[in-house]
DNA sequence: CCTTCCGATGCAAGCGCTTACATTCCATGT
DNA sequence: ACATGGAATGTAAGCGCTTGCATCGGAAGG
């Protein structure tokens, strides 16, 4: 039913062979065949078969991307935005792209080699096993957004401390001395990052930190919520906040608000992520941006190139930077 | 490098007719033939070559999903919900997905097919050639979250109307008796659905609606804001706006605390899609709820049923219900 | 006019799997 | 002991493409 290579060859009057090269390599083909194969093939409305080519030249052009985190998806703004430039490139490299959820990994890694991946890019924080399975299968890994010790990957990282200490400067630059952290919910590495950022911001500021400032909750706003009413009922409670994530920060100007603080005016707040929700909270959130599409476009790119043999540098960061809205 | 059927054949000393069947058909092997053989497998950590398969079964496997709205991704949380539903359930179908967004439609019908797609799934609003392009290439298609008069093609959609209903209903059942509408910035499909869902219930209802309680603005909070501003500083204003999606329901909530209205007490606000925002508003917005993953999965089953040739419903409604919450 | 050489083309062998058809095996029935 | 049939297995021909190598044709050089 659809045209072949074979259809084509017989009613162009050259052998298969020419017209494969006229497609994949027309330099080598005399212009006037070239034109005679390809009126052949638009009058039989013919399309080289991609999967037949991948199956000559051995190879699958396919990657992965897996979401290691629990219950996080592509609801995930954040990792949306990851996976978006992620298929971006993959869509422009003609890579096929297999997005999965970390919940079944185990299985994953299995199919990954029976649907012939070729790389894979870890989102969120994988398990080690994961990728020891991964590199038994020699399959090109890339972390985006983690690291790993232990493991020599490439992996394309936000610059966390620097957005930390933006933030945190600009709450100093605002007059605010006594600056809280709200964090938790996040994986270890950007728990560890975000923390050490703090503490060096803070220490760099000359400012003091006191563990009471260190506040975890859970990703969710309810729970930032209850944190920071306890946070900051007290009589002396810090002047800001610094949350690890748009939504805590929601969640402190919700207790804020419950508590009667006025922000910015009696109390700062900046977020992480800079998502859509800053534009929907009053007053407008100021957040930390991070181009996130941007990771996901140079973990395809780090993976193509790993995949070709290309020497490829180790960390790759990505800068990051202040939104400043109303809420400093 | 890697182990094919041929290595497991000789290992196990069984033809690669057997080592197939072992796999694909494990009823018509031998139950002692089927242990050696993945017993041989698995020492040369054998996986049948997906792509092999495909090439020769004649099959692609394939499906893609276009969502075809200017701007809108998978970074809109209503897409990456359908996305979300699609992934689990062509991953768990064994489909390959390949996600992509309007802007390159034209060219993605064409590598559409030699990417071998054998059937594709249409967010948004689809133009109808694109339809007609792929039906000459007799793609199967379904549409999701849309209809398309002139072509009869399997669609998935939420119940809109009764959405907009529940929404109204709930409104007029705390004493609302002027109801504002707010939409725009959505496809002529929704629009439409919704608008007309605005006017069966008020009609039903019993409320008249007046041309000045119907607004339109574009889908950003800003817009909102503004229209609602005009909507709301008359002196003979509604007191309750149903909003065509919770950015839009922001918005106007924005308006609200710039005018010095209380929500719900000066005004009752309703949103659509209950997304993740609607608990991060204060008061939290009451908001209609569809299940967008179920209509992504339910998508991906049409497609199936339709690329297996079995009959499959023109039009599958996926019900809508109301997410209260403090905003009424 | 006849080599020589190179660009253009054709031939045919795979790539790893499935499957129609042929063959072999073995448990029955007689 | 032997015919018989169904179950288990083997044989081999594809699936649509690429590509190393062989072949061909014509321009350039002698």
């Amino acid at each position: 039913m659809k045209a072949t290579i074979y259809d084509v060859s017989r009613l162009s009057g050259v052998s298969t062979a020419t017209v494969s090269r006229a497609f994949s390599a027309p330099g080598q083909v005399k212009e006037d065949t070239r034109r005679r194969v390809y009126e052949a093939a638009s009058a039989l409305k013919y399309t080289p078969n991609a999967i037949a080519r991948d199956m000559a030249l051995q190879r699958s052009n396919r990657i992965a991307y897996l979401i290691c985190k629990r219950q996080a998806t592509i609801l995930d703004e954040f990792y949306a935005g990851i996976c978006e430039g992620i298929m971006r490139r993959a869509n422009a490299l003609n890579l096929q792209l297999i997005v999965s959820t970390a919940d079944d990994w185990r299985q994953m890694a299995v199919n990954a080699q029976s649907k012939q991946v070729e790389g894979v890019i870890l989102g969120g924080d994988a398990a080690p096993e994961l990728v020891s399975e991964f590199q038994a299968r020699n399959t090109f890994i890339v972390l985006v957004n983690n690291r790993m010790r232990g493991f020599d990957l490439p992996c394309v990282v936000a610059d966390e401390r620097e957005g930390i200490r933006l933030a945190a400067q600009r709450l100093h630059a605002a007059g605010h001395r006594r600056i809280a952290l709200m964090m938790g919910g996040y994986s270890p590495y950007i728990v560890g990052e975000r923390y050490a950022g703090f503490i060096e911001a803070m220490a760099s500021l000359g400012l003091p930190v006191s563990d009471a400032d260190v506040t975890m909750c859970d990703r969710s706003a309810a729970s930032a919520a209850m944190s920071a009413m306890k946070l900051l009922s007290g009589p002396d409670r810090p002047t800001a906040v610094l949350a690890v994530s748009d939504v805590v920060a929601a969640g402190v100007m919700k207790a804020a608000r419950r508590l009667g603080l006025s922000v910015p005016g009696q109390l700062a707040v900046t977020g992480y992520d800079d998502s859509a929700i800053c534009n929907l909270l009053e007053p407008e959130l100021t957040s930390v941006h991070v181009d996130v599409r941007r990771m996901g476009e140079t973990a395809v790119d780090l993976l193509r190139q790993g995949m070709d043999g290309v020497q490829t540098p180790r960390i790759t960061v990505i800068p990051t930077r202040l939104a400043e809205r109303g809420t400093v």
